[in-house]
DNA sequence: TAGATTGTTAATCGATTAACAATC
DNA sequence: TAGATTGTTAATCGATTAACAATC
């Protein structure tokens, strides 16, 4: 199956959508689930569940709703988590090591996570050989051929914004389609590479927005 | 100044302006920037840089362009960036952590963060008492008081996803207004509580969807 | 059958882009 | 003045919601 143009916003919510599946197959509550209940869970109208998931086929029965398991199932199989993807990680500083825990435990205990993170790579020589919640650290030198055999079509960039884009740019040129940005940076990349900034200042930045404009000490 | 109803895509594209700015004023290379220039370093059209800008007031000369050091110094007000917040983390685990040192080295390094993390808050009596980056770690039953008595507005959750809902209550009902959400779990709060979602599973998950239905082995 | 809920079309809403008069 | 670029209005584009016939 290839779906031509799907809408980004689209496939954002897809995920949010298999969570919930996933919980509900979990708890095993019920074997049905309606639209309405499931954008319910998902915080999304249900009107727009129904024409999210018909993008993809015909999931659910007239008067009765959409079975948990199946739904589950081919949501999984239309956000290719239905086999593992090789993932590494550049720039095994300390949050680079915080991600790389977070993901291992992550697919260890989520059926549906699908990531495997199979190596971390950083500058420091002290760090190489090392390694962090059972994965290795590989020097930068071995980075391109690490991404060639292990067929890695993921990638996390934790290192400095004034690293990474050539970093993505070598990620991309080896084969890398998709990559977690956490570094401050826009990275500028061919267009068949999709790229998640995971930005905490801007996020906060825009955050302190919504605070309201009054004295920051205490009361007292 | 209050600006009534803009829109949540406008106030997320002023942090990526300001960052423009405030790198043009680190490189003092120019005095002046159009729309035009500001919109490709931002990869933003130069219409709606203009739109954006002009919700808020006339920082333009026609003809000239903006000046970068008015303009810094006018978004950096409308973002409240121009007084520092007293910020808070829930949840002292290796993400926790390392989100503090980060936060913490960002807030020495640029001047336009503005955020000043006060406190770790965990359920550990082992991690009680101590500190990172500088920052101490505080019990849990602490929190509200503390909150009370820093005025803190915003805070970071980095707890267990199923902690993640009653731990959000408890900072909103000390008077928490802005919340970084970290915890794979969706937050139910009330409306003027602004909550910034950095749920990387969903991220990950979905960039899973744009990778190629191949084979995940060596192809060796 | 009667009741419920899907898949889909049409209507609405909101955000981005194009265009241009105003003006530096 | 002539050239450039803003601020703003109108046109376009896309995403969400409402409504309903089809059908389980």
């Amino acid at each position: 199956m290839r779906w031509n143009k799907i809408s980004d916003a689209v496939v954002r919510r897809l995920p949010i959508y298999l969570r919930v599946l996933d919980d509900l197959a979990k708890s095993g509550d019920t074997p049905l689930i309606s639209s309405q209940e499931l954008g319910e869970k998902a915080g999304v109208g249900s009107a727009l569940v129904r024409k999210d998931l018909a993008w993809f086929g015909e999931f659910g029965k007239q008067g009765v709703g959409y079975e948990v398991e199946y739904l589950r199932s081919e949501l999984r199989q239309i956000l290719n988590l239905d086999r593992e993807h090789n993932v590494i990680l550049v720039g095994a500083g300390s949050l680079g090591v915080a991600l790389a825990r977070y993901a291992v435990r992550r697919c260890q205990e989520d059926e549906s996570f699908s990531l495997k993170l199979i190596g971390l790579f950083d500058q420091d020589p002290d760090k190489v050989g090392r390694a962090y919640a059972g994965v290795p650290v590989y020097a930068m030198a071995e980075m391109e051929g690490f991404i060639r055999k292990h067929n890695v079509r993921m990638a996390i960039i934790t290192v400095p914004a004034d690293a990474a884009q050539e970093i993505a740019l070598r990620l991309v040129e080896s084969g890398v389609r998709a990559i977690l940005n956490f570094a401050p940076a826009k990275l500028i990349l061919p267009g068949h590479v999709q790229v998640a900034n995971a930005d905490l200042t801007l996020e906060l930045q825009r955050l302190a927005y919504y605070l309201p404009p009054g004295q920051t000490e205490p009361q007292g």
